[in-house]
DNA sequence: AACATCCGCAACCGCTGCATA
DNA sequence: TTATGCAGCGGTTGCGGATGT
């Protein structure tokens, strides 16, 4: 409270720890363990704070670190604890091994959460975006998840619940979408639904799926055969905890009523039902070259034929972009 | 080859929570 | 109960190497 910066007083060195130094720091606490970190620096005979001391030790310097890139295990333990912890990196880090807080917070910061945002996902709430476009490729997934559970015995019933569920969320999304303006071109005109531009929705149809004009201009699908690459990226699903967890009363990550001892978190932040998914078993024998797994002419029906049996739509407001759309992405192609 | 930009990482800063007097 | 000191945590910064132009 209201104490001046350690670093401050007397001149003491700030910056890149020398060799000599580190030395000199192991040296002192492999002897005498750090005790006070205050009054570590004066005994150690280090010009520095003990703020500086401890971080140096804790985060570079411990003997138990673990160096090196994180491994496919690691980073869905990540994935699967952010999901349900939120930033609490200590936390995370108490969960893996020889790994620093600090080093989770620095991969989390320049891999995963652009990896999920590339995905469509919130990186805080590890849920799809809710703008069309940046969730698009989210609900690419969806539809490829559905076509991979549909060639999968794999805990089939249950995954086809999930998978029911997910295809909700995506038509949840696609009505989001409905109800929100398109980032204004200046052919479009922002919060009014009836002013979209067809040609607007149509190219950023054709631009987020990364579709040739071919594909929407004319009837003939030429999507390339309907297999999923297990060459591509793990749909990251396996740690969203609604559905993984066979818990209803999900809260907010941060939500310190979660009962995180209950074995369900246990199976999640081991990653048990992550590892053994279906997508994370093929991704983790070959290297990810992309980030999105590609819409297939199956996956696109598959998403269509479980809106079309869905009740949503009924519900949903009668208007030309929703026809559009529909006729887009599932039937238009297939 | 030179310069600009990007990226990853180590370290710092400021805040919070806990222990203690 | 309040003030103080300390350790720990999370956000941010800045440096150095890698990559692109």
């Amino acid at each position: 409270m209201g104490r001046p910066p350690c670093c401050d007083e007397n001149g003491l060195k700030k910056g890149p720890w020398t060799p000599e130094e580190d030395q000199q720091l192991v040296k002192y606490i492999q002897k005498h363990g750090h005790g006070s970190w205050r009054a570590l620096p004066k005994l150690a005979g280090l010009n520095r704070c003990g703020k500086s001391c401890r971080l140096r030790w804790t985060n570079y310097l411990r003997p138990d670190i673990k160096r090196g890139k994180f491994c496919q295990e690691e980073e869905q333990t990540i994935l699967n604890l952010h999901a349900v912890l939120g930033n609490k990196w200590s936390a995370i880090a108490s969960r893996l091994p020889g790994r620093t807080d600090n080093e989770i917070k620095n991969f989390w910061n320049t891999h995963l959460k652009k990896k999920l945002i590339h995905m469509g996902f919130d990186p805080m709430t590890h849920r799809p975006r809710t703008d069309i476009l940046s969730s698009l490729p989210h609900l690419i997934a969806l539809a490829n998840l559905k076509e991979l559970i549909d060639h999968h015995s794999w805990e089939e019933q249950a995954l086809r619940l999930q998978s029911a569920e997910a295809v909700q969320m995506a038509r949840l999304q696609y009505l989001q979408y409905l109800l929100q303006p398109l980032p204004s071109n200046g052919s479009t005109t922002a919060n009014s639904i009836n002013s979209f531009n067809e040609m607007d929705v149509i190219n950023h149809i054709k631009d987020n799926l990364g579709l040739g004009a071919s594909h929407l201009d004319t009837p003939t699908p030429s999507l390339g055969t309907s297999t999923l690459q297990p060459g591509h990226d793990a749909i990251p699903f396996s740690h969203l905890p609604d559905l993984q967890i066979p818990c209803n009363d999900y809260q907010t990550p941060l939500n310190k009523e979660n009962n995180v001892q209950a074995p369900e978190f246990t199976a999640l932040i081991q990653g048990e039902s992550s590892l053994n998914s279906p997508w994370l078993a093929s991704s983790s024998s070959t290297p990810s070259p992309s980030v999105v797994p590609p819409m297939t002419e199956t996956s696109m029906n598959n998403l269509g034929d479980a809106c079309s049996t869905s009740s949503y739509g009924e519900a949903a407001p009668s208007i030309w972009p929703d026809l559009l759309l529909e006729d887009l992405l599932f039937h238009e192609i297939s």
